[in-house]
DNA sequence: TATGAATGAGTATTCATTCAT
DNA sequence: AATGAATGAATACTCATTCAT
């Protein structure tokens, strides 16, 4: 009897996690074409194929959609530094390489930093949004500067500046070169990052005794 | 200048400047503050001290309001600009100064970010904006670009990568730090782009032969 | 020339008082016949001839439409006891016959009587319109109650329960026989008001000496 | 009594009853604060701790809940009545004191009041309503008028209108007063009430010959 | 019996825009 | 040129109710 026939394919939980799956990639894009002000709930819904209601039954309010966008964001943006991170500690020197990677990957994706510019706007102006959005910014360049620390001090040198304030810059050139859509094939947002990073490192002192993270 | 009677202090093309600019500069107050999907026509209106009517009397949409601030926007760009400019064609190598007094401008106006990426978050959501927006930053790339090539000329390096690309790079930079409205007492956003700029110099080779536009 | 010809037939403030005094009427309907809270603006816009919006123009919100009614429903209370009290002034003791008259038209009118309860009601329900319910229903009581204790004083007799009370009592008394709308001919509720009043009178004791206003 | 196992603590009909009891006064509560119209079912369920589909398992509709409502509102009615009929029965021209127990009752049962008037509304607005809500009604004032009759009747005297209207009359201020909440101290329903009995009495003649029912 | 995700119709309110004044 | 009442469409959000689990 296998205790009973096995109902549905899909149990009551699981459904309801495909749901919101599609409301959230279905908003993240409707947000990255219209932003958050633009989007409206009744699109987004329709988009993913539900009632309105379902978007209701899956967040709490329009803002706290953005909320789950905001997440799901800086998991991405965590799993790509992770990336970096990964060859970074496997292949000394070469972590040029898997910054390559990473700012290849920055080139392609407009989207992503259309989100994340529209998700900083955002917090400037809620109050109730920039609470949580400030919490995970602060760790997301906390790990970035700790890359960047890492990185100078693998190389030997001092950073010309404190490391999460250089993750800081990076991240504003990669989110700010990414909106020029209009890069006719030009616009290497990746290769011009890699520019200035080498700058950096040209410009470096030798490294002070101990401390290597901010 | 005498034909018929002098009617008012401000004569009537006079009068209807001075509505448009108090207009615009409510405009821009919202934008800012509220994005332009968030900020309305009526409230717009409203702290200007008109009706709604008096919008329509001297804009004809909405969306030729942002692009008169548009138009406003890179007027004041280029202003800032022209400054540094004045200063690196007098002084030589003391650009830097002028580079200087630039970037701590840009700490104190966050509003001046916020707009400047409020247009072009709309340059890629409406074609129409987006013309206008293209050939207008096509200039003041154009402009910045030009300076970052007599700069490194001056210093008879060759940039690292083509002067209007490293505008770009910088004006991303200015925009995305002053975004971080959280920067409590730290982020000093023009100290950082400075240090990238003389990363960027440590970094160049001697200067190619002749072309030193892009 | 008249000064200039007569544009219009109503004068814009003549237009728009128009249409708040046929919002008004469909927004009272409305509310008799469904409940404030089952009236939709719509419907009451709809009814009147107007969009939504217009219902916007006139009235800041729905609620405020309420206030409006209960102005104009107070007036006419207001106007009702006039009548009343003028046959008092005038005729001595035979404000029976007045009295006889008011309760005839209370007989007539339920829905008068349905929207005093749903401001009541409502009034139970919104702090911020129970203020304004409050002050519009102590000056209406005092005014009914002014009336009683004239009536009792013309008969020489003292009533015989503060004669504020007395009018709410008789309001009461008023507003929910008036409900039973299935008086299948019968529930003539003004009748049974005078039975109530002739009650009191016959139960009065003699008037104390001055005062006779509660 | 004992076929099977004992499940549980509650039968299964007891349980569900309980659920039902739960609900119930959950509603009771809600449609007093926020009317029928503004109580919504979700509300309702989940301050009884329970789903809505535990609502819809209860009831077969929201105007379901409400006759349900009724139909306790009027037990609790007669109970009231039935008290005071008991000591009119035991002890003769001693009503009186039955009469001012159960107007001191009226005073601090503002809700009893405001549930009685939502349902005479909604009877007013759902002819499916109605024709339960007048049957019930009736009955009701019936019982009433009865007590009122019997209660001349001991006096010897005369009643001076149908003891049903005059209980309706009764009722109808009952309801009126609860209402005005605002009675800071004052506002003594019950007394009133009785004051207005007083008036009957000494204004009735003396009794017909058999009749005492309407 | 009880759950609660999902529905579809509804809610109050706001918007950019028009146009008679 | 400026007013602001009125429009019609859109907005975020709520509702009573259903139904697979």
């Amino acid at each position: 009897m296998d205790h009973g026939v096995k109902r549905s394919r899909l149990s009551r939980a699981e459904s309801q996690a495909a749901t919101r799956e599609r409301l959230l990639a279905a908003a993240r894009a409707a947000v990255v074409r219209q932003g958050f002000a633009g989007a409206s709930v009744r699109d987004i819904a329709e988009a993913a194929g539900f009632s309105q209601g379902a978007f209701y039954s899956n967040f709490e309010s329009k803002e706290d959609l953005l909320l789950a966008l905001l997440a799901q964001h800086m998991d991405e943006e965590a799993d790509r530094l992770g990336a970096v991170i990964d060859i970074a500690e496997r292949q000394g020197q070469d972590v040029m390489l898997g910054l390559d990677a990473w700012a290849e990957e920055l080139n392609s994706d407009v989207d992503w930093s259309m989100l994340g510019l529209e998700l900083q706007l955002h917090a400037n102006r809620s109050a109730n949004f920039a609470e949580s959005y400030r919490t995970v910014r602060a760790k997301h360049r906390q790990r970035l500067g700790d890359l960047v620390a890492r990185f100078f001090a693998a190389l030997g040198l001092a950073p010309p500046a404190p490391p999460h304030q250089l993750a800081s810059a990076f991240m504003a050139m990669a989110h700010g070169l990414a909106l020029e859509r209009d890069h006719d094939a030009e616009a290497p947002a990746g290769r011009l990052i890699l520019t200035f990073l080498k700058g950096l490192i040209a410009s470096a002192g030798p490294q002070s005794h101990q401390d290597t993270t901010a």
